[in-house]
DNA sequence: GGGTACATGTAATCAGTTACATGATTTA
DNA sequence: TAAATCATGTAACTGATTACATGTACCC
């Protein structure tokens, strides 16, 4: 039983088919970008390619206009919705990945020119500054369904903590 | 100028060199287990990979063993150490990406069968906390070089945050 | 009606992962 | 000396990224 080799990917795509209903690759891009493609990032080709698998496992059901830009739209199919149900409960022992170019530079600090590390932490200030202010933007949206303002929230306290850690690097 | 298409697996390469001194994959391998790892994860199979492609880059030289397990001690170049300066020296404009399966899912909640949110989230709680006895464990040795225990204290800093989280989660 | 931005995709490449495999060393 | 574990790698695969390419609609 269970899925053969889904990727978290996978589980966007089924996800964001879920939370629409049928829909196009285009309008999941558009989701995407001021969503979880904030912590979960990926190129739009992805939202393309792979909805094409998941037709092919029978998770979706493609179906494409005959005219103007012949898109495709996409539905879940009960297998579908069943594969993402399964996923959903079952918690994840995964880490948490942080990937973060600033901090590995950090980390090897030690190594840098002088004053190079401070700089560092100067455009990471600003960065998440710049990113707190976008996601207040979006949290400012009342409609916001009640999952994607909690997820919304991690993404805030984020970018405090990273503020406060950021301003505490130059000193001693 | 600058570095034709290096990777940030090649600067962790590089800046492990830089850290220990002349070394082995194994070496690297020891140490990024219990640090960079953590927010950097990659297999260890990168780490005898990827020193060959900076070496033939004339990053590192590679002297073999003749005798005995015949592994292989890498060294940093002058063209290594600048290529690895000039990386620390330019700030990063790359945001954070934070993957976290649970934060994914807690995304698609809506879809999810009642409770799984919530089970979902003391799943959280333990993994975050279980992380973080282990940082605290890792931060208890004194002689860690200033930079590295400053990412630490990140990642301290995201546990805690991380907890407090996923403990609002089930709540209203 | 021409330019510009939005929209929709495909093809090729490649870094990273998975899986395998074996050699060396320690320990019981 | 057998077994377990540590150490050292390689080969194949593939999801993801990069780059390209073109179609459609809107605006000036």
């Amino acid at each position: 039983m269970g899925s053969p080799s889904l990727t978290p990917t996978s589980y966007v795509v089924l996800g964001l088919v879920g939370v629409f209903g049928p829909c196009t690759s285009y309008t999941m891009k558009q989701f995407v970008s001021v969503s979880i493609g904030y912590f979960w990032p990926f190129p739009h080709s992805q939202l393309y390619a792979e909805p094409v698998r998941l037709a092919e496992l029978g998770l979706l059901t493609e179906k494409q206009e005959t005219t103007g830009r012949r898109r495709r739209t996409y539905t879940l199919t009960d297998a579908g919705r069943e594969a993402l149900r399964d996923w959903l409960a079952e918690p994840s022992d995964d880490p948490t990945e942080i990937r973060d170019l600033s901090v590995l530079k950090l980390f090897f600090g030690a190594q840098a020119d002088d004053g190079d590390v401070v700089s560092l932490a100067r455009h990471a200030v600003d960065a998440h500054h710049r990113r707190l202010a976008e996601y207040e933007q979006i949290a400012a949206n009342p409609g916001i369904e009640a999952h994607q303002r909690k997820t919304l929230e991690m993404g805030l306290a984020f970018e405090r903590m990273a503020i406060q850690f950021w301003e505490s690097v130059p000193d001693p």
